[in-house]
RNA sequence: GCCGGUGUGGCGGAAUGGCAGACGCCUCAGACUUAAAAUCUGAUGUCCGAAAGGGCGUACCGGUUCGAGUCCGGUCACCGGCACCA
């Protein structure tokens, strides 16, 4: 078989005839298949892209042939940093590099073979896909979801500019080598937390991975307790802190405020302030994940003021210290060195005091930190109460004195939009002296991104610094104004592109409400556990947001989840061309074509979990599909005869029965290795019916047909090809997928295996359907002699499997 | 550091708590061939043994169970994410 030559025909075929245009009349058997889409990066698709996307498309068509209507769309998440920097280092504009780099994949993605439908691609930097990503944040910001406040961007003092956290790894500026900062900006924000509970509440009921569902709860991370008002001593300022152990409230000993909270201005005496200021600046340099680190040192220093507990009216000190985060609760905690893990290593380490107020029971070792649950003690008219509802009463009796409520916290963030760069959706706001930020009317966009700007790093956003796009009117007052210079988080651009595809030639609305009410939710979203925690939740917010906006009328935006895993380099690392050990598919595909290459990604690695490039079996492949060949060949160079079903041919029968279940099942399950391995074992098993009989029975035929049928959505190209070999009409993706008969799975009779405790002591054969008593009863008589006079006690039967005597 | 995951032959990888290593690669032997390639057949976890057979084996330590790769507790190693890479 030529490849490249069946690939060019059925491809061109496939085009020619529409196979696979998605039939809108048909949207009641609607399958929405969709597969992450692609960052148009690097000039090649390698062989992780076509990880990603041939396994993904064998479970489409496996679809498809089950008679569903599938909508397999593609497009590109076009906006973003890479382009940016690559236009930076050459000069060469993000938008020419980024269009010829999606050109180039789009023709790469063809040669997958996949059944794309093309008329519904998107390119999230084209005005008319980005026109309605503004529309988006419009609709937000209506909604009361979108805000503007202070929040810190990486800065880097030399190349005076704003730095991604991948080009500040380490705390140092990859560019050029210094110490990185923080500093304050007035940047946007969606009010995800809005959303917190449901966000949370809703994910069991979703068909993802349960790793997935287990890391968004505790990136939501919903924790109940109670937020308590501290008074400043010698001041009307107060302070509150968000605290789940209010039973430990009597155990304070200091009070801690993150060093970005604007508390700590006015608390600092002048005796501190030198001190203070040095904080501030050296923990400016740290990174989150090294503040939040249990293992870091701790450090603070005193604020010089003095707070009092509200409980029992004690001051305690003030201090700042960068393991509390601005960003978490209120930015203030209660410092319990007795019974906090934190608190206690940072207390002993500056010196202040530990005082027990919990009890563990009796016989416990509740040696300090004790952070357990326990009993009350040393607090006052608390004593003796259990933690549990020691919260409860301490918090009441605050709220009694005005001091306290109860108050559920969440780990989840507010998701800051605002990015200080060129390549993205500008954010449709201007901002006027006289109305504040006015948003751009819908009938003015797209607010488009110019094109001739200066992006190179200076300081500024750059569209700041172009002045044709920052000097407009006011759409109010009609006088000057100017246009925010930031644009959006490309993950803006991704968290609504699946409601975008169905109806992606739409000028009038981001979509048709009715359409897509029809098309979504996505049945099947196939992509990286990278994006567990970021963009799928995003993606549900939005989804959120929409349908309580009126626009949308279901509730997730994704049914059900697969990761696939990563295809590293043949070195065990990520692919990188920093690495040098990409690999591109271009090779093997010269030599052995497409569908090859498809299969043995998927019958080499788990699919769920990758794992490095080793092409050791690709030939292999080529060597399953020439079997196959010869097989269907064999239909036309044989005899036949129609006769009841021998021995022979009931055994065939019945594996090929049972290879339609289990490729049915693995398919179902993203385990195309497995259903592969079955498939060669299928094409093992006509091999040896072939070689054992001389006159063959039409069951041949059937199961040869059926082979070429289980194998089509692996090997497409292949497969067409072998269906026309059979004589059989174009095309073999409107058949319908094998299903399996039962009844003809079940052989006469099963082998079981016997033993005695762990130790193996023989087999019997046992007539299908025989009842237990009759299998203990054989099992018995086969052991007997190993019994050694024992009586027997207990006989497990393991369904077709096993039985185990315990003597 | 925190959250989540993974760990099985020389290799890729299979195993609803029930015969570990399916299927494939590599390697070896045999058939066919003048020869080679291709194809076909067989062997192939490891140790002892000529063989029959037996011992040991799923990162490490411990536990539950008639029975653990699988469940529970701990350790180590690696991978993903940690909010401006997408």
């Amino acid at each position: 078989m030529d490849f490249k030559l069946i690939e060019a025909k059925w491809q061109k075929k496939w085009e020619e005839t529409g196979l696979y245009k998605f039939d809108r009349d048909r949207v009641n058997k609607k399958y929405y298949c969709l597969e992450m889409f692609s960052y148009p990066s690097g000039a090649k698709l390698h062989a992780g892209h076509w990880y990603n996307y041939g396994p993904a498309d064998t479970f489409a068509r496996f679809k498809r042939m089950q008679g569903y209507e599938v909508f397999q769309p593609m497009g590109f998440d076009a906006f973003g940093l890479p382009a940016e920097n690559y236009a930076i280092k050459t000069g060469i504009h993000p938008e020419e590099s980024t269009l010829k780099n999606i050109a180039t994949m789009e023709g790469q993605l063809r040669r997958i073979g996949a059944m794309y439908d093309w008329d519904y691609e998107v390119k999230t930097c084209l005005p008319e896909y980005y026109k309605w990503t503004q529309w988006m944040f419009l609709q937000m910001y209506k909604h009361g979801l979108a805000y503007r406040k202070e929040a810190p961007v990486n800065w880097c003092p030399s190349c005076n500019t704003v730095l991604a956290n991948e080009q500040a790894q380490g705390g140092v500026c990859e560019r050029c080598g210094s110490q990185v900062t923080h500093k304050n900006l007035n940047q946007w924000f969606f009010r995800i937390t809005a959303y917190a509970d449901e966000l949370l509440d809703c994910i069991d009921k979703l068909d993802w991975p349960e790793k997935t569902k287990l890391m968004q709860k505790n990136w939501i991370g919903r924790s109940y307790g109670g937020e308590i008002e501290f008074d400043v001593k010698d001041s009307d300022l107060k302070i509150r802190v968000f605290t789940t152990r209010a039973d430990t409230l009597f155990g304070v000993t200091y009070v801690v405020l993150a060093p970005e909270s604007p508390l700590v201005d006015c608390l600092t005496t002048d005796a501190q302030r030198a001190a203070v200021e040095e904080y501030r600046e050296k923990s400016a340099a740290a990174t989150e994940i090294d503040r939040l680190s249990t293992t870091r040192e701790k450090t603070g220093v005193l604020t010089g003021s003095y707070a009092i507990n509200p409980i029992n009216g004690r001051e305690v000190p003030i201090l700042v210290a960068d393991y509390v985060v601005a960003g978490y609760g209120t930015g203030a905690v209660m410092g319990v060195a007795a019974h906090d893990e934190r608190d206690f290593v940072f207390a002993s380490k500056l010196g202040l005091p530990i005082e027990r107020v919990i009890k563990g029971a009796e016989g416990q070792d509740d040696a300090l930190p004790f952070t357990q649950y326990g009993v009350m003690v040393n607090s006052g008219e608390f004593d003796g109460l259990a933690s549990e509802e020691g919260k409860k009463a301490v918090i009441n009796k605050l709220a009694s004195m005005g001091k306290g409520c109860m108050k559920t916290n969440y780990r989840l963030r507010d998701w800051l939009i605002s990015r200080q760069r060129y390549w993205g959706a500008p954010i449709p706001i201007i901002h006027c002296e006289h109305c504040g930020d006015v948003p751009v009317p819908e009938e003015d966009l797209p607010v488009r991104l110019p094109h001739n700007v200066n992006f190179t790093p200076d300081g500024e956003s750059p569209l700041k610094k172009c002045e044709e796009f920052i000097n407009t009117t006011c759409p109010v007052c009609g006088r000057p104004a100017k246009r925010d210079a930031d644009t959006l988080d490309t993950f803006v651009c991704s968290s609504w592109y699946y409601l975008r595809y169905p109806d992606s030639k739409n000028d009038k609305q981001p979509f048709d409400s009715d359409w897509i009410n029809k098309m979504l939710p996505v049945d099947k979203y196939i992509g990286g556990a990278e994006h567990a925690c970021m963009h799928l939740l995003y993606a549900r917010f939005f989804t959120k947001a929409l349908r309580d906006m009126g626009y949308l009328n279901f509730d997730e935006p994704f049914l059900s989840v697969v990761h696939q895993g990563t295809i590293l380099g043949p070195d065990g690392n990520k692919m990188s061309k920093s690495r040098g050990n990409v690999v591109s598919p271009d090779d093997s595909i010269i030599k052995y074509g497409a569908d090859v290459f498809r299969v043995y990604l998927m019958f080499g690695f788990n699919y769920i979990e990758g794992g490095p490039w080793n092409e050791s079996g690709l030939d292999s492949i080529n060597r399953f599909f020439e079997r196959v060949e010869r097989l269907v060949k064999k239909c036309y160079e044989l005899a036949f005869k129609d006769a009841p079903l021998g021995k022979a041919e009931k055994e065939l029968n019945r594996v090929r029965h049972t290879t339609i279940r289990s490729v049915t099942n693995d398919l179902g399950n993203f385990s195309f290795n497995t259903a592969i391995a079955r498939l060669m074992e299928y094409v093992n098993a006509i091999y040896a019916y072939e070689g054992g009989v001389s006159e063959k029975n039409a069951v041949f035929k059937d199961c040869v047909r059926d082979l070429v049928l289980l194998l089509a959505p692996f090997a497409p190209h292949v497969a067409e090809e072998l269906w026309e070999m059979l004589g059989m009409k174009y095309s073999v993706f409107d058949q319908a997928y094998p299903v399996c008969d039962e009844k003809a799975t079940v052989p006469d009779e099963v082998e079981l295996a016997v033993q005695i405790n762990s130790k193996l002591r023989g087999k019997i054969m046992v007539a299908t359907g025989a009842d237990k008593a009759e299998i203990e009863a054989a099992a018995v008589d086969a052991v007997k002699g190993a019994l050694e006079g024992k009586a027997v006690k207990k006989v497990i039967v393991v369904p077709g499997r096993l039985v185990n005597i315990i003597a």
